[in-house]
DNA sequence: TGGGTCTATATTGTCGACACTTTCTGCTAA
DNA sequence: TTAGCAGAAAGTGTCGACAATATAGACCCA
């Protein structure tokens, strides 16, 4: 849905790499051996290196020089401060979306909750967790705004996602959740962007919240 | 100010490079030949595709597969959209900068400001220029939020100074921005956070003004 | 003359080898 | 016993060469 095809070795590298560390098959801090790597994808060194580079552009390793780079660390602490800035980017792309996105993107969104709304009652967790995805997604780029959707889709989300995988919390609060989501396009159709944001924005500080109890509770 | 040393040597082609493109040594738009490149700074090429590669995280070039890097394009509309941005995130740093700031932090900032202030009716521009960037530097660091701080000091800041210099705008605004800056000041010491993220937003708001009717005018 | 194909050239992608730095290990000496 | 210092091992950084791809230009044909 996000990325385009592989082009390159290292196109493909970086994505089942990325995968690999989203899924938790290479583990939150484990190291990553350049050799090791290169034997295990059946690729040069240059190219694993090439992956780790982007890796670290959406911040899901961290490199030292000369010692090497290693997976980041799952805090409670880093996901309350991604949904912080998460609160405050996707407001932001509600509230631009409202503005900017055309008659034709705004029922393409509709259709989309309309499929979801099906599934939803089917119960399919998995189909949940991606059409949440989905949604945001299309409200991101509904912003319009080239930097804000670089920071988002290339910055952000994997590392969100790899959150929600490895502290298990695939299709939380579903049937709310899609409520939500019903009220915030309503917002963008009717060209509300002040209530779109606000929406958003509770839409997310929600989902913190039930997130926040569950890492009580574990 | 912002980076530590370069310790590999790809590290300091990646700053040099950078600096010429902020200062637009080499031109917005231009086109990055590895070879050449790597003549020009007697690196391998290796270690220029690194620094392209970390070039292209900081959002300054962009590369496509198998044709190779541009410099960023410089557009009005590019730079509003950075300022929007901005806007959003540096307005939740002065909020949260306003909580997680010691107040150690707050007198430091108070006394940058006082230093400021002799500069600034030296009339030097240069070092407001610096300042300006130091004091919105420093509130950044003071939310304490690390996903926010790699952000915009390692994804948004270095595209923001290339637009300045590049399109001229060295030390506007220079005493009223100073006036800003003491309210924002005002406002994390008095833990006032509200305030805060208002004043800052609107600063950068009066900011992307200015540039806009100078953009008009050019 | 214009369009299209094919070749030649330039440029990026990938590789394996070597250099340098860090880290581990075992030894020496107080 | 332990602190500290070699020396060895492991791992990252850098390099030059080769492979694959895209671009530019010549040539052909309608």
């Amino acid at each position: 849905m996000f990325d385009e095809n592989p082009v390159t070795s290292a196109d493909k590298t970086f994505m089942d790499m990325r995968n690999a560390i989203v899924e938790g098959r290479i583990a939150a801090g484990a190291k990553l051996n350049e050799a090791e790597l290169s034997t295990t994808y059946e690729v040069s060194r240059a190219v694993v290196r090439e992956a780790i580079n982007r890796l670290e552009t959406c911040h899901l390793v961290e490199r030292k020089p000369n010692v090497g780079a290693r997976v980041v660390q799952l805090t409670k602490q880093g996901l309350l401060q991604i949904y912080q800035v998460r609160e405050s980017l996707e407001g932001m792309a509600a509230r631009l979306a409202a503005s900017n996105m055309s008659d034709q993107d705004v029922s393409d969104l509709k259709a989309l909750l309309d499929n979801h709304k099906q599934t939803v009652e089917g119960g399919e967790s998995y189909y949940q967790e991606a059409g949440d995805v989905d949604f945001h997604y299309r409200i991101i780029l509904g912003s319009k705004n080239q930097q804000l959707i670089s920071l988002l889709v290339n910055g952000l989300y994997h590392l969100i996602r790899m959150y929600r995988v490895q502290f298990g919390m695939a299709g939380p609060r579903v049937s709310t959740a899609f409520d939500e989501h019903k009220n915030i396009a309503m917002a963008i159709a009717n060209r509300d962007e002040e209530l779109a944001e606000m929406l958003m924005r509770r839409h997310i500080m929600y989902s913190r919240r039930n997130i926040e109890s569950k890492l009580v509770e574990g």
